[in-house]
DNA sequence: CGGGTGTTTGAAGCCAATCAAGAGTTGTGG
DNA sequence: CCACAACTCTTGATTGGCTTCAAACACCCG
């Protein structure tokens, strides 16, 4: 199947204009590249395993590589926004990245957050119905609307990983609406210490150590909690025993089951 | 970098050709093929146009349905526990069926819910995360896991169907998380009846009238409130004339901007 | 040092939960 | 057809957990 049958103008790519991200291109990396080999720059990416690369052949590598670029994006620094057309996808190879929702007056609700080596971006959707912003310093990997597109078209298993990928989301979203919606303001702040203990830690089976990616403001953002309320269930739980804290973001869980209980899940 | 050096598509196509494809009628299709004709059960069939079996061929129609078998669920029967193992996928064909989850303690939270001709199951994974049960009466066609899990591996289309689906179903998550975490009673519950009349009345612009197909119960737990907030908040919004009721679950809406706005989604 | 930002802590207020009772609806059996 | 029970929904009174408002504290970097 044809997919790029009516050439038009190119929806801008935002982040482009911002002027905090870094962008280097790959073309003078992939051209050295031999036929059927793996460009330089994916040979060293993490992503290339668990993410959405791990579905390509060389080839397709060398090809999409050609299209590609790295892009580096400060904390804070938010690189889609909501509503806004979508012209490329990416996958994230270090950091971590919020997705968001805010309503017309303001208020707002972090939906989702990815770790590399997660896919970002919403397949066969025209507009994003979310803002994505780059929780801490993060480096990602660009690729165009279109590569992608017809990428998925032409390799089954890309779309079979995108797929699994989806569902994976779609568990955590639904995970997370429980918490949302039933539990306590200290369950919830357990709950989230819980997730990121498991993101950066994911063997650990007593003790965790680890660096909050989120701000207290952004973690009341993904628990539906206020700033104070984070801050207050936090120290409850220091003074409880199952956390320390030092420097507000660097966190020791000594026990990763009272943890657990503490955020009410069985 | 250059900004607008791209040349690009202007609307988004998406790229794998739809099924729908197949929508001049079933007659003339079904009497083109000899050997391959629909079968009988699926010939009457809503969801054979709308769900997973439009990705199919007459053959694999024929194949599946030997395998499969339609089911009526009463009103509040559990069909699928959580935890439980998964053995069978299926089509809702008529009804509407709750997907929740429940804590240890007994808190439960809705975390979907699902129409005709929605496809149920959860692909590649051996255990259930959630329950689920039919809110009214609901008929649905179940197909054995091993059958659908063949077909996916052999029909692209049908597993670019079910990942339409889940980014769907990703998106709604999200989209109710917002609800779960940043509004209000009255929001919350003017956002539900929005998603009813939705879909009862898709079409609907103005008006829309429509039969719950939720308790109070159950929207409590779907909106992560009490019976008794719900019920006020109703009252409120009948008060205030946004929606009339009559025999509980019998809704009006007059106006459904006046409900968008009570729901606060812009 | 001083401004800025992010976090903690305190006091007061409010929204939704809880506790409690009454009203409406449905189903069953005499 | 009515009586009665069981269930669902509504309404009222009170409580409590989280928010709001306010201020102090900690850290960073010029």
């Amino acid at each position: 199947m044809q997919i790029n049958s009516h050439p038009g103008e190119l929806t801008m790519i935002n982040i482009i204009s911002q002027p905090r991200i870094r962008n280097d291109t790959m073309d003078t990396l992939s051209s050295r590249i031999q036929n059927g080999d793996v460009p330089a720059v994916c040979r060293s990416c993490e992503a290339r395993h668990g993410g959405v690369c791990s579905a390509l052949t060389p080839a397709q590598l060398v090809e999409l590589s050609k299209h590609s670029s790295r892009r580096t994006i400060d904390a804070g620094t938010e690189f889609i926004g909501q509503g806004e057309s979508i012209s490329s996808y990416s996958n994230i190879l270090k950091g971590v990245v919020k997705l968001s929702k805010v309503m017309a007056d303001g208020r707002q609700q972090i939906v989702g957050l990815q770790f590399a080596p997660d896919f970002m971006g919403r397949p066969f959707l025209g507009e994003s119905r979310m803002a994505a912003e780059a929780a801490i310093d993060t480096e990602i990997c660009v690729f165009p609307r279109r590569a992608i597109e017809r990428l998925i078209a032409e390799t089954p298993g890309l779309e079979h990983l995108l797929h699994s990928q989806a569902l994976k989301e779609l568990d955590e979203a639904r995970d997370w609406m429980l918490t949302l919606g039933r539990k306590t303001a200290q369950e919830k702040v357990a709950s989230f210490l819980a997730l990121i203990a498991s993101h950066s830690d994911p063997e650990a089976e007593e003790k965790s150590m680890f660096e909050l990616p989120l701000s207290r403001a952004d973690i009341a953002d993904f628990l539906g909690l206020t700033i104070e309320t984070v801050s207050r269930q936090m120290t409850k739980l220091r003074k409880e025993g199952i956390i320390q804290i030092e420097n507000n973001r660097h966190v020791t869980v000594p026990d990763l089951g009272r943890l657990v209980a503490a955020a009410g899940n069985d």
